[in-house]
RNA sequence: UGGCUCGUAGCUCAGCUGGUUAGAGCGCUACCUUGACAUGGUAGAGGUCGCAGAUUCGAAUUCUGUCGAGCCAACCA
């Protein structure tokens, strides 16, 4: 391979130090000028396209969401640079409670469906207007709003809060097509989500129920059992004497006595030979003296408590599933408020009492309570009424939560839409197989929640910043709503809001009136639309080419603690719309976790903003951490690395400062030692390559890394000085001037190689250099091929033995100079080697570059077959003086 | 209680399908301004690979058990 002349760059015209913060401001405006990152939707060439989360819009971006999106970010490139046509789009999921509670606070509002409407209001941040304090010490109230005015102001907010995080990743260096912009909430996605209802609608999966479902009394709305977890919270167990009809009695244990007035039924094991007499027969409660039923069932534990519990309406799970299984009525005291509701004891109706007038009395005590309140109100009874049998034995037990719920969840029968699932699980496991887990064990999570699965997806949300329900009810003559026959909206008017679109064939005025309708007020789970981002970007029924084009996508990022919720909803959208699965690849990043190996989450108080970071270490630092970390496996939060890789990109804009210094005339690679070095670097690139494609990234780099600085750096450059440095003055005879251009070339082909290689770890560094030499061939090292074997196709072989046997004779040299105290720079007069024989063989190839580099004037090189391949040993060392300064 | 990960130098981690004396970076120690870089360079100390068995000529690597950490789920009357 011909190298053409070149001349050396003047250091004087080439920064002295690396000023990052300029730098990357600089380049990523000049990125976007150039366009670099766009998909073609036009273009022949095989897609990569990318799942990306969209991130939750509520504030800051955190150090984990930098750190998985950034390992997004490599891949992307390096998909680039292999000639991929990557499809990178960002999302924003803005809809949803985070974005509602974040809402209401900065503005200080809530939504309060019965305020109306206010047009062209437009509320300030409550902080702009009065401090924290001042809020807290005049108790000032949240302002209702209207539902469509409490919406403007979410979408006002999430506007906002979407600038301040574009800001961060393209500071980040995210090579996001911009122009493939969404949100969960815009008129595209809701269109989107409302076409996929309309879809597992005609294919009968959807259904809507009222039945008992899982409800957080605070946010008011119903849950799906993805959303729940299990807090580990006090509790007490109180013993209840129960009395059988016709004589006898016995005590039950519950952790929920304020439940009393909801008891259906009382249950105990069949086997338990304590209680085998009463099974059959009717207890009746305490304080209310209603008649329940005594049934068996296996799902009692009789070493539990007393052994006998009784079964309300509703306690937990299990409750439901005695409610089923034994038909028994349904007497539901907790309201939606999480208050206890009015109810009538009577000899007859829901709620019969053999005592209506002392059961009212008592229930009246509770009535409008929170159950805290109830639960103590209903052990004084208990105790007043001597049926307490022992003092409340605390325990400490786990009760479901809502995720982001404060209060235990309660189990309500309320009417809400649910999709299909539980008679899927087989086929949904089968999909989930087909797609390929990095790393592999991720895929047994996804299993074994599936497997697990108890419950159909409830989507329906009680709401208000959401996708909405595109459905109305009629109303029938009498006013009442007939919810089993639905309207749904048509393809043509979405995205509809039937709060304040009217169907077809109805107008506004007939809204709520008998003969009239109503719209459906809930939204959609987030979820609904979360798990259809694949479809989002794609466009899905509304550009089916398009679509075609990207959909399966080739891979999802995402983070292990939702591959129940996102990466399983996902599969499970793509197979009920398409039979498909929605991605070839899933990767599953780490979490980021704190110094202390604790996860970082805001409740703990430990999460880093990213910002500082960045600021501090630049960006190609920071990303340079998450560059290290592989799929799947957690990540200690440390600044260190990013010093680390600080320095890496300090030694890359140096080393390439003295690499582009050198000139040289016209000519070729021929030196042993140059050809050996880039044998050695073609066998790292492939190293590197291959470890892209396996979504190992992180080895590609760390591999890069140690060859760079230890072959490339340390050693190759200090042994090429001699022929690329030049005296000034110093008339150069051919052999040497070939010497030179060969050491110049190569060097300048290997920092190519290595910016390349380096490219999608730190883009900005590696452009700036680039940039400062190399823009003939390519505008940028981003719009250049990854380095494959077929680069140095025209470079003759070397022998890569030869370049460790100089990398080890270096090496014993120096040794020698480090133990006698004396400067690497020191000259030596003479010194003895000794060698394996073959190594020595090799060595001739290389030495004279060697004994320059280490200023060894003489050497005594003998042959021993004793020694391995790469020991050498050096000895008898005899120093010149000092080398003349200045 | 079940499933899945992890346990390697003071710290953060590599060690892929078992094979010479177990690696890197940081930190530590000593030395060196060498013309790209002191945000540098050269060298050094530091590990019975959680523990106990088994398989094997050979185990950090495979298997079994065990201890510890984390996650996911079950239970949660």
């Amino acid at each position: 391979m011909k190298f053409n002349a070149v001349t050396g760059k003047d250091l004087q015209t080439l920064p002295k130090t690396l000023e990052f913060a300029e730098m990357e401001a600089r380049l990523s405006a000049q990125w976007a000028k150039e366009k670099l990152y766009e998909f073609d939707e036009n273009s022949p060439k095989e897609v990569f396209a990318i799942d990306t989360p969209p991130p939750t819009v509520s504030g800051s971006l955190h150090v984990g969401h930098i750190f998985s999106y950034t390992q997004t970010d490599i891949q992307a490139r390096y998909q680039r640079m292999k000639g991929k046509n990557v499809f990178y789009p960002m999302g924003w999921d803005d809809n949803g409670l985070p974005t509602e509670r974040r809402v209401q606070n900065y503005f200080h509002i809530r939504c309060e469906a019965t305020a109306p409407y206010e047009p062209e209001l437009n509320l300030p941040p409550i902080l702009s207007v009065m401090s924290d304090k001042e809020l807290q010490e005049k108790k000032i109230p949240q302002k209702n709003l209207s539902r469509k005015n409490f919406i403007e102001h979410c979408h006002k907010l999430t506007v906002e809060d979407e600038k301040v995080f574009k800001q961060i990743m393209t500071r980040m260096g995210w090579s996001v097509d911009w122009r493939m912009e969404y949100a969960t909430i815009d008129d595209h996605s809701r269109k989107i989500a409302q076409l996929s209802f309309l879809d597992l609608h005609q294919k009968q999966e959807l259904y809507q129920v009222e039945a008992p479902t899982l409800w957080d009394t605070d946010f008011q709305t119903a849950v799906a059992q993805a959303e729940l977890e299990d807090r580990e919270i006090p509790g007490a167990f109180h013993d209840i004497r129960f009395e059988v009809e016709g004589g006898g009695s016995f005590v039950i244990a519950t952790t929920r006595p304020e439940l009393l007035a909801a008891c259906v039924g009382i249950t105990a094991h069949p086997d338990d030979v304590r209680y085998q007499k009463w099974i059959g027969k009717y207890a009746v409660s305490p304080i209310f003296g209603v008649r329940v039923p005594i049934f068996a069932s296996e799902l009692v534990n009789p070493e539990k408590g007393t052994g006998i519990l009784m079964v309300c309406t509703f306690g937990d799970q299990t409750d439901v599933l005695w409610w089923r299984e034994q038909k028994l009525p349904l007497r539901q005291i907790v309201g939606r408020d999480g208050r206890m509701q009015a109810i009538v004891f009577d000899a007859t109706g829901s709620f019969p009492s053999i005592q209506p007038d002392a059961a009212n009395q008592a229930y009246a005590a509770l009535q409008g309570k929170t159950i805290k309140q109830a639960q103590k109100i209903m052990v004084e009874q208990l105790l007043a009424a001597a049926v307490l049998v022992n003092p409340p034995k605390p325990i400490s037990h786990a009760v479901k939560f809502y995720e982001k719920g404060d209060r235990p969840v309660e189990i309500l029968t309320t009417r809400q839409w649910f999709v299909r699932l539980l008679d899927k699980k087989e086929k949904l496991i089968e999909y989930g197989k087909k797609i390929k887990w990095h790393p592999e064990f991720m895929e047994a999570r996804y299993r074994n929640w599936t497997e697990n699965l108890g419950i159909d997806w409830c989507i329906s949300r009680q709401r208000f910043f959401g996708v909405s329900i595109p459905v109305w009810y009629r109303i029938d003559a009498q006013g009442r709503i007939q919810h089993d026959q639905p309207i749904v909206a048509g393809k043509e008017l979405l995205p509809v809001d039937p709060m304040s679109d009217v169907p077809p064939g109805y107008v506004e005025s007939q809204r709520g009136k008998p003969n009239g309708f109503i719209g459906e007020s809930d939204v959609f789970d987030t979820w609904f639309t979360s798990s259809l981002t694949p479809q989002l970007a794609s466009h899905w029924e509304l550009n089916p080419a398009r679509h075609k084009k990207l959909f399966p996508m080739t891979m999802r990022p995402q983070a292990h603690e939702i591959i129940r919720t996102w990466a399983f909803y996902t599969i499970a959208k793509s197979y009920l719309h398409e039979v498909s699965i929605p991605w070839k690849n899933i990767a599953i990043s780490g979490w980021v976790l704190d110094p202390d190996r604790k996860k970082m989450s805001k409740s703990k108080g430990n999460v880093v903003t990213p910002a500082q970071f960045i600021e501090e270490q630049g960006a190609d630092a920071v990303r340079y951490w998450t560059g290290l970390a592989r799929y799947g496996v957690d990540t200690a939060f440390d600044p260190n690395i990013m010093k680390i890789g600080r320095r890496l990109v300090t030694k890359i804009f140096n080393a390439s400062k003295f690499v582009l210094q050198n000139s040289a005339a016209a000519g070729e690679i021929t030196e042993p030692l140059d050809l050996a070095f880039l044998a050695k670097l073609k066998h790292l690139a492939v190293q590197a390559d291959r470890h892209f494609e396996q979504f190992e990234s992180a080895q590609a780099l760390q591999e890069t890394e140690k060859f760079f600085w230890s072959h490339f750096t340390d050693s190759y450059l200090e042994l090429v000085k001699g022929r690329t440095w030049t005296a000034p003055g110093a008339g150069l005879t051919s052999e040497q001037e070939k010497a030179k251009s060969s050491a110049v070339f190569a060097t300048r082909f290997a920092l190519k190689e290595f910016l390349k290689l380096f490219a999608p770890f730190v883009p900005y560094t590696t452009d700036e250099v680039w940039r400062w030499a190399f823009q003939e061939e390519a505008v940028s090292v981003h719009s250049t091929a990854f380095p494959t074997a077929a680069d140095f196709e025209g470079i003759p072989d070397g022998n890569p033995e030869a370049f460790d046997v100089a990398m080890a004779v270096q090496a014993a040299i120096n040794q020698q100079k480090t133990l006698a105290k004396v400067s690497i720079a020191r000259p030596i007069v003479k010194l003895k080697i000794k060698a394996h024989p073959e190594s020595l063989k090799w060595f001739e190839l290389v030495q004279k570059d060697v004994f320059a580099a280490t200023k060894t004037e003489k050497a005594d090189c003998n042959a021993n077959e004793s020694l391995e391949r790469l020991q050498v040993e050096v000895s008898d060392v005899e120093y010149g003086p000092d080398a003349v300064k200045g």
